[in-house]
DNA sequence: CCTTGACCTTCCCATGACTGGAACCCTAGA
DNA sequence: TCTAGGGTTCCAGTCATGGGAAGGTCAAGG
């Protein structure tokens, strides 16, 4: 199949598979005129990248995950290690996110939001 | 001052300092010798710009904020509506990594971390 | 006077992971 | 034959910086 149909079986647009390819994350075969073409196996690779991706992995992680999918061979261990560090990752930033959140929340609740220029928000970022 | 020592000041690289200035949020005189001169109220709106920042305003709120403080007129309620769609922004994206972290949790839950390869989390990825 | 070191300047390139667009080629159907 | 809807490459832009080169400036010390 060609690019537009794996792109829409698998979840991506197709310049991002493009891109996936630039970087060496697939390699699909090429027709007579050039056009890529996608077999089941591309296709299920593509998928697998899209949910990696939609999980949060960097491109880099997804790049192991791969490898490590690939190589039957390979400990879970490796794996849930991955897991397990890019999951402190995402903690650490719901904690950034909601720091932030908390602080907000609290500038907003003591702004009045009418029609007067008195404002706790400019106040606050002005140092207080 | 110099740039290192509004740096210092503001709590800002002077490479951003730079950047701000270029993009237009600050404006600092010169010197002879081509210095930038940055007087207090400089400082006073890079602090403002950092603390923006670190509330996760994106430069364009940034640059609104910063107008809105300098207009002594301005309604306190175009503050808090800005702050409020940032507030937003920030739950929306809270949700999203903590759906994220959620799924992971539960691979990596029901991923032994062995050296066996039999893994939940690959197969997740593989489509279940 | 010279050197050293810490500043400062501009300029260009790189990041991550795409996205948009231009300019062009290929193919099937009316 | 024309058109529509694929496909191709390549270049540039996003966001908010960060890194580093090449060079100017300045104060202190020998």
């Amino acid at each position: 199949m060609n690019i537009g149909e794996a792109a829409r079986r698998a979840g991506l647009p197709a310049k991002t598979i493009r891109y996936y390819e630039d970087i060496g994350l697939v390699a699909p075969h090429r027709d007579a005129n050039g056009y890529r073409r996608f077999g089941d196996r591309e296709v299920h690779k593509l998928a697998f990248l899209a949910r990696a991706r939609s999980l949060g992995f960097s491109i880099d992680d997804c790049r192991m995950l791969l490898s490590l999918y690939e190589d039957r061979g390979r400990a879970s261990a490796e794996v849930r290690g991955l897991a397990q560090r890019h999951a402190k990752e995402i903690d650490a930033r719901i904690a950034r996110l909601k720091e932030m959140r908390a602080t907000l929340g609290e500038l907003i609740e003591a702004c009045a939001g009418d029609e007067r220029p008195d404002c706790p928000i400019l106040k606050d970022l002005a140092g207080g």
